[in-house]
DNA sequence: CATTTTATGTACCGAGTGGTATATAAATAA
DNA sequence: TTATTTATATACCACTCGGTACATAAAATG
């Protein structure tokens, strides 16, 4: 069937799920999952309650696709950035570019999907006992689990890092998640120049 | 009216209110404020809705008098815990033993209020669409401001730190709840040393 | 004592929730 | 063409939500 106009309406076949599923991920992201109303979800998309219902089994069906929709894909970057060579005998070559790699996949993810990263963060720090936290929580697991490795095979190279991988994880996830939240609140930039100044705080302190 | 039994029951004057401000406050914590609902609140507290809509005049109303019950203390410590004065001569009288306060103002608060500190962190990664985000906020801002005013005046005395007052305060806000989360999520513990250690890093690094 | 204020329970409300029974249109397969 | 699968709409359901009208008990006040 031919498409005279080419807008951006397009009504082939998986249309209406991934309507719903951007939907979704706006809706949940702003409101939570709580606060997210199925109606509020199809209404913006454009479709009704069954066929909601017809692609995502439940709420929380659709509410773990989104999460698969958006976070798998940053993991996957963050696997590749996060794959650590020692070079020792060269700084730029060794720790150095690596987290500067991790920090850049992090503020990448940031920047083109705002609302979702902060709801991400926001879902990290919420007790399992509120309703859906075990979904995103299952997925922070696989992030921490990636940079833990990443430390891990870092303190190999490096005695001063040797068995501290998990405390690193830690609070390497926690400036980085803290310079975006900077950026947010001040309109910083989070430009090549961030990445670098916060990876040389993390690794050489507040003095540098 | 005499009192027989000495057991924790005690229905003096303001036995109710602050039976709802608990129940509230768990309730809240641990379910976010959208998943808390006042009829769970109110069966917890052993009151009826009546009870609570004359005390405090809506869900939000509550919400709020629970953030001020809790977060207002602990702004206070940190006020007196954060205050400096320059000894430069002298490593362990000057920014090191102020953020080791600091530190462990955090800390304690995060260990007798475990719940709500952790429901405070997800409230802050909140959106503002989330509905009573800005509550939270709020006192966010005045954390925020409390500790930027701390490191603008070890900015005075100190040329590495100075100008980067607001960079500093996100990102030591940033660790020390990476570190409060960390303890949650391995059971490790928050002493002295982890204060310790935790205030090393973040003046010198990954390498210390 | 009488009156007012403070505090609390019964019983209910309208609105909105997540979810579905059912019918049917459109596309695909036979 | 017919049968079947895929996709979507109408209309509804039981239930929970935050909140309240009203009566009244208890306490303080005169």
């Amino acid at each position: 069937m031919s498409n005279i106009n080419n807008t951006k309406q397009d009504f082939s076949k998986e249309n209406s799920r991934s309507r719903i599923l951007e939907s979704a991920l706006q809706i949940f992201s702003a409101k939570g999952f709580e606060g997210a109303s199925v109606s509020d979800i199809v209404n913006q998309a454009g479709v009704t309650k069954p066929t909601l219902y017809y692609f995502f089994t439940n709420k929380e069906g659709l509410y773990k696709a989104v999460w698969q929709e958006n976070f798998d894909s940053f993991l996957e970057e963050l696997k590749i950035a996060s794959s650590y060579k020692p070079k020792q005998e060269e700084y730029y070559e060794d720790v150095y570019p690596v987290l500067c790699n991790v920090v850049k996949v992090f503020f990448d993810f940031a920047k083109s999907n705002q609302v979702f990263f902060f709801h991400t963060l926001s879902v990290f720090s919420s007790p399992d006992t509120v309703a859906c936290a075990d979904v995103g929580l299952e997925y922070y697991k696989k992030l921490y689990t990636l940079l833990d490795t990443m430390f891990l095979s870092m303190g190999k190279a490096h005695g001063g890092i040797k068995g501290r991988n998990f405390q690193l994880t830690v609070s390497f996830i926690g400036m980085v998640n803290s310079y975006i939240t900077c950026w947010k609140l001040k309109g910083d930039s989070l430009t090549k120049k961030t990445v670098d100044s916060m990876v040389r705080q993390f690794m050489h302190g507040i003095f540098n």
